[in-house]
DNA sequence: AATGAATGAGAATTCATTCAT
DNA sequence: CATGAATGAATTCTCATTCAT
């Protein structure tokens, strides 16, 4: 009495959306056609339009609902001292946002080439940026400043390279985590220190 | 001697191959048309198809020239002892690698959606799991898996993302390969230690 | 009342499959390039595709609607007994649907090495046997095989070759039936009397 | 010492044609590319451009050597008187003639709607009506023009068809003629009767 | 007697997009 | 809220043919 028919009614953007990510992050934007998109939710394509007005709308709107909590952590983090702790606490959150966008990011990271010429190519740079410059203090040695990058990196692509590899995904995070938090520390250590 | 004339007559697969990984890098490899490479070399799109069977021919093509160093190192690091001296080799061998073949490598970390279909995929990835599984250590605490797969992508990502930082490339690089040296040896001595 | 102007809308996708057969059985199917399609009809090559997944489907689709009656004759033969009265008819019959799809037959006779490579060649192989195997009775003599399939052949080429011989063409094809039936009349007979 | 080295020196040109006959009959003349037939032989295309000016003179080299037998048995028969011994003479002759160059008539019969644009297409036709001419007579009843049609048709497809029936090849032949001379006779005696 | 390198024309097919209904 | 029908532009690829060497 609910499994199929129920589920319709105003949420066809989101629906979209859904199959939208799911099939870009499988096969790339570039190969995902609208036609494909719109056989899977069995609608038209022109459908589609009624929801976007072009295809990469679509891919702006997810991108848009789904990074809304990088946004905000990376306005937050503007705001703060730049004490280790708040290094801490960004990685954290940040892991915690890319964990719970993961399809996206991961869709973010395999098609890079892609987005730079998309307009999400430079909000996306933008809040990277933004997160960069607060972990990394440029007047430190240039170690310190790869160590800061690379901690945002492991965080990155930690969990996507570490999917073949044994352990609870959780346990994973935990990792991936504690690396990240442990080159921002020596990173933090280092430019205090010289 | 050899300036702009001489070449000409029989170097045209080189150069094929030369505009391609160019246009590819800069654009992506789906976004890359064959009329623009040909264009740009002042050809007919007919004349790719003597020299290579099909587009993915000359994406394989070029990977297969410029990796062969990636290749030949996994080689000879399959039959190493798996010391720490071994490792830092490694790390000091790949990072040559990459830098000297970077325009493919930025490529093949920016397209990584599409590559995921075409041939080169899976020889890339086993070269790349070839050499993790050399540097890893499966008995290792997860962190120390996290650290010697960190260390890999530092030296990976590394590059590309510190070209809007201040610094000699050269610098920038043994930056990079230290961070990278630093994670692996951290990674080595707790496998050791537990 | 409905002669020029009422049909379009709708109707495409039968006007698509008119001229098709009309340019295949003039020039072949090979020789018969979408673009020549669409332009005598007024519409985008891309149209076409609307209509129809590929070349060959709209082929198929001609093949389909025209051949029925002779799908049918072929399953109403089957359950017959395998008099000669039955064997008239199925004659006469299979000259009546040769002639209302005349065009068609035509075609599938002058492009047979091209229809062999297609879906449609297994499609009507297997109807053409399958009245073969009804006529012919494998026990007679070869001469009265040879003559069953000849009886066939004289009403698939006979309208063809008799094309530039003077005479009306209802007078031919009863002409072309008469011989057809002489032939099966005479195989039949053999192979009682043997 | 004689296996593939040897039966080179000068006869490439007969091997051209040989393999061309071949592809040629198996997938049709348009779906056979030069490259395949260069392929095949182990030579390149621009080989066969020294040997044959066109593509179609390839075909038309090969039509012109294998239907002299053809050409000179219509050429005789125009000077034989129409008596039916003539018209069986020409029959037995005219099936050894398409049974010692099966292939190419093969491929005339499943190509024709390609080799009616080929220069081929006329003097094959040209050939064919001559032949058809001295069988028939014009003032006879249709049915024996028809008989007269057929008996041609039974020889020319005759083979073919009954390729998937049991029986030795020679038997076949000697009963396909059977039935072709069976069929001009008829026609012969009713035209007299009449 | 043949090759290597290339061309020009054209093929089938796919795609994002539009719009009247 | 959505469909059916269509378009224009592009894409990959194939082919017969040419010509200097």
């Amino acid at each position: 009495m609910d499994g199929t028919k129920q589920r319709r009614r105003g949420d066809t953007r989101q629906r979209i959306q859904d199959v939208a990510l799911e099939l870009f992050a499988e096969q790339g934007y570039e190969k995902t056609s609208l036609r494909e998109i719109a056989e899977r939710l069995g609608v038209t394509k022109a459908a589609l339009y009624y929801h976007f007005k072009t295809k990469e709308e679509i891919l702006v709107s997810i991108f848009e609902d789904l990074t809304r909590p990088v946004e905000e952590l990376v306005e937050w983090a503007r705001q703060q001292p730049r004490t280790l702790e708040t290094k801490h606490e960004i990685l954290r959150r940040y892991s915690e946002a890319l964990s719970a966008a993961a399809p996206l990011f991961r869709f973010m990271q395999e098609n890079q080439a892609t987005i730079r010429e998309l307009s999400i190519g430079d909000m996306f740079k933008n809040r990277l940026m933004g997160l960069r410059d607060i972990l990394l203090d440029p007047e430190a040695e240039l170690v310190d400043q790869v160590r800061s990058v690379s901690a945002l990196f492991t965080l990155h692509a930690g969990m996507h390279v570490l999917q073949d590899v044994e352990g609870d995904p959780g346990d994973k995070r935990k990792a991936v985590l504690e690396v990240a938090t442990d080159l921002i520390t020596q990173a933090h250590r280092g430019a205090q220190g010289s």
